[in-house]
RNA sequence: GGGAUGGUAGCUCAGUCGGCAGCAGCAUCGCACUUUUAAUGCGGGGGUCCCGGGUUCGAGUCCCGGCCAUCCCA
């Protein structure tokens, strides 16, 4: 076994080889550097715990594994720092104790290696809580090095493509995946605990509906035919509130071929939810009740602080206001009354781009998109939205043109939509209609009428309340962090060549 | 899709006016060191400067094309 010269690597030599040669000499002496399971480990956090609560005078045994971060060698002894998924605990191993061969075994461990060390736990000159290593073992050697340990992986390119090495070096993203992993876990609990039932629906369909959005493509082989992948669950689920469960919910993903940026990943995390017998009324309810839940559970505040210093308020009641009410406010009074000409002036006014053949509810929307939803920071549920903007939702009982819905804008951003669903299979034919003939056929056979949808609504569906919650948005909200990409543990990044 | 910025050692980064790539920090290798914690001191090794063209005596640097990423805009 050729030993790394004793005057340095020599030329071509690169950390891989000198790791791979440490792990064969370890191999060779009879030991394997991929060791197998070890049993009664203990965690560093409850370790520490433990040794404080203890009595004085007595002393404190333990055995903990995981990753060599740190390695302070002072000749005949040494300190080390090993990290486990929740705290770390300093190592102290001295040749007197572990004796000389172990010693220098200790010594030819990498930063990265991954062990487990057994023995007393005291306290340093310094302070540091500490174990006073008895005997250790190799698990797993790391033939490659880790990040730097003081600016840790910034590289955001590889941050996201070895998501791994962020996670070790950097302990805010490792905090950031665990907190959506609560929000989730109190999301279900909320839900489950007032009755109502997760299910699963499709994610391949033949037909992708229930929202527009440009749909992934693939091939069945054994149907011989093309489906596509959800672009919503919506369609599903109430075909199950057709069929008698009356609280359901699926947090799933949905995928979108579209672009992707700081709020798009082509597939995202989404809860749907239905109840019959309820209306958009009662989504509201449940929506600001269930995130302040969240927020008070997981996080112990209403308030979240954004990275520019505003702060996002979840106090409730939330304000709730009308796309109209929000029209007026912004375009003035009379804008409803305006004609198509000025309008259009005043549209363009704001600096819009505004074609010739758009009509007047869509110069509306033009506005409402570019200029008011980005400047509601504090929770908002807008509400009566125009009805061809929602063709699965009831009409407002008031006026057919709108429709009885809520979209709850958070930070500027559409976190989460909610109707009294359309149970009505006439009316929904036309809507389905007059939404095809608008699109035009752009999205190809992907805009055929879901027949089967139909059918299950003319067999009769309760009136519903339903809602849909970005989960990636909201955990964006509540973390702080800026980009999508940054709750997603492997975003979407384009393969290397 | 448009604009801006970036890609140099395993990681984090310098690199001036175009002149052999940096006594750089960490990591790594060797020596010393039994309470350190970004340990310390001394001494080594390590480079496809993202890829491909061009200008030039000479390109990490300037020009053109491409790839990848980040941010902003649509």
């Amino acid at each position: 076994m050729p030993r790394p010269e004793e005057t340095g690597s020599s030329p071509g030599e690169d950390m891989f080889l000198i790791r791979r040669q440490k792990a064969e000499k370890i191999a060779q002496s009879g030991k394997s550097p991929f060791g197998r399971a070890v049993s009664g480990l203990q965690d560093c956090p409850s370790v520490k715990k433990a040794f404080a609560a203890l009595p004085e005078g007595d002393t404190l045994k333990a055995k903990i594994a995981g990753r060599l971060t740190a390695k302070r060698v002072m000749g005949k002894s040494l300190f080390a720092n090993i990290k486990d998924q929740d705290g770390f605990m300093q190592l102290y191993v001295q040749k007197n104790v572990v004796g000389d061969d172990r010693y220098e075994q200790f010594k030819d461990l990498d930063i990265g290696d991954i062990i487990c060390a057994e023995g007393e736990i005291f306290v340093t000159r310094t302070g540091e809580v500490s174990l006073r290593v008895e005997s250790f073992e190799l698990l797993s050697k790391a033939l490659r090095p880790l990040p730097e340990k003081w600016h840790g992986l910034s590289d955001t390119e590889q941050r996201y493509r070895q998501r791994y090495l962020d996670l070790i070096s950097n302990d805010e993203v490792r905090r950031s995946f665990q907190l959506r992993s609560r929000i989730i876990q109190e999301m279900r609990d909320y839900l489950c605990k007032r009755g109502f039932m997760e299910v699963e629906t499709p994610m391949m369909q033949p037909l992708a509906g229930g929202a527009a959005a440009r749909p992934f493509k693939t091939y069945y082989n054994a149907l011989n035919c093309t489906m596509y992948l959800r672009i919503a669950t919506e369609l599903y689920l109430k075909r199950l509130i057709v069929g008698g469960y009356e609280k359901v919910f699926e947090i799933g993903r949905n995928f979108r071929n579209e672009g992707m940026d700081r709020r798009h990943n082509p597939e995202f995390t989404v809860l749907e939810l239905y109840e019959a017998y309820s209306d958009c009324r009662g989504m509201m309810a449940i929506i600001e009740d269930m995130i302040c839940h969240i927020a008070t559970v997981v996080f112990d505040t209403l308030s979240f602080p954004r990275k520019d210093g505003v702060s996002i308020n979840l106090s409730r009641p939330w304000r709730v206001v009308t796309y109209h009410d929000l029209l007026r406010e912004k375009m003035g009074a009379d804008w409803f009354e305006l004609d198509l000409a000025t309008m259009r002036d005043k549209a363009r006014a704001l600096g819009l781009s505004i074609p010739d053949a758009m009509n007047a509810l869509e110069i509306t929307h033009e506005v409402y998109d570019k200029t008011i939803e980005n400047t509601l920071i504090q929770p908002t549920f807008v509400t009566r939205l125009p009805a061809y903007l929602v063709p699965l939702a009831k009409h407002c009982e008031d006026n057919p043109e709108l429709v009885d819905v809520y979209e709850l804008i958070i930070n500027g951003q559409e976190l989460s939509p909610g109707y009294s669903e359309l149970n009505d299979p006439i009316e929904q034919r036309a809507r389905f209609d007059e939404q095809l003939i608008g699109r035009g056929d752009i999205e190809g056979e992907v805009n055929r009428i879901d027949e089967d949808f139909l059918t299950a609504l003319e067999h009769g569906m309760p009136p519903t309340g339903g809602l849909g919650l970005g989960i990636d948005r909201l955990v964006m909200l509540l973390t702080g962090e800026p980009s999508i990409r940054d709750v997603i543990l492997f975003p979407q990044m384009r393969p290397l060549a």
